[in-house]
DNA sequence: TCATATTACTTAATATATTAAATAAATCAA
DNA sequence: TTGATTTATTTAATATATTAAGTAATATGA
């Protein structure tokens, strides 16, 4: 009978664990400011530019539309981004952190590279460059 | 002001991105016979065993006991998987492989290694090994 | 033995993922 | 210009993720 790989041999399975080992040692820090991964995820791709079209922010935080516009829902109820329309293209949708979110951010960032830099050193930070470099890799070799 | 490192530098992110680049080579073919991800790993682990505790089940196909309790439910719906008790633990519930399942098994298996072997093909032999091997460390130095 | 703790699983509640369909604004073609 | 198409986003429906709480069976200790 024909027999599938092993899961210590399948490169789906060794990367859904991986991502779990990772976040789960990120997760804590993100509850204790009251975000959930995907928020955090949003948070962070608006931190960097002064506003973002709905579907570039869904291409940059990895979240699909879907999720995205109930994300993005419960963010403007907590009055960490703000969203406004364009007058030039009424469909489109502009987000934008307000400034409690960018408050918000600030706070995450150190204990985020607090993390990060704990990783480095469990695995070694030339393992690491390593990895993401495969990682970029691979990521690049697979895209449609 | 503190700032975050660059997504491209980020290992949880490049994670989720080549977990995603992976998936959804396989996903088609996976809907196409009627199974959902994370069925497919419930099917899996279970086609490896006689029967299997729901805990064990659980930690195999790294879906939380919650989840995996309505997967088992829709699996069985399904007549694809067959639930009992042990009367020396009452607690317990084993989980096995119908008929059914089993042949569903048996008809993806080689699609998924044909897809396996396709990414193979675009990554190189030697560098899916490597990223492999580097992927089990990594999940074998970050487990609690 | 009997109250207590633990174990194994399920339920509940809220958040997200996925796919398809709907909506509304903008663009295009005849 | 206007009907058809495309684009950008939202709704809807179903499935899964996460955390907390609940339930029932088993184990433990005074």
């Amino acid at each position: 009978m024909a027999k599938l790989r092993n899961i210590n041999r399948s490169l789906p399975m060794q990367l859904l664990l991986a991502r779990e080992s990772t976040m789960s040692l990120f997760r804590p820090m993100l509850r204790s400011f009251g975000l959930t991964d995907q928020q955090w995820r949003v948070l962070r791709v608006l931190a960097g530019c002064d506003y973002v079209e709905a579907f570039e922010l869904s291409q940059r935080s990895m979240i699909l539309p879907p999720s995205l516009t109930r994300i993005v829902k419960n963010l403007e109820e907590d009055r960490l981004v703000k969203r406004t329309t364009v007058s030039e293209d009424q469909r489109k949708v502009l987000i934008t952190l307000t400034a409690k979110g960018s408050r918000k951010y600030k706070q995450v960032v150190p204990e985020s590279e607090k993390i990060y830099r704990s990783i480095e050193k469990k695995l070694g930070k030339r393992e690491l460059e390593d990895l993401l470099k495969q990682l970029v890799t691979l990521n690049k070799n697979l895209e449609n």
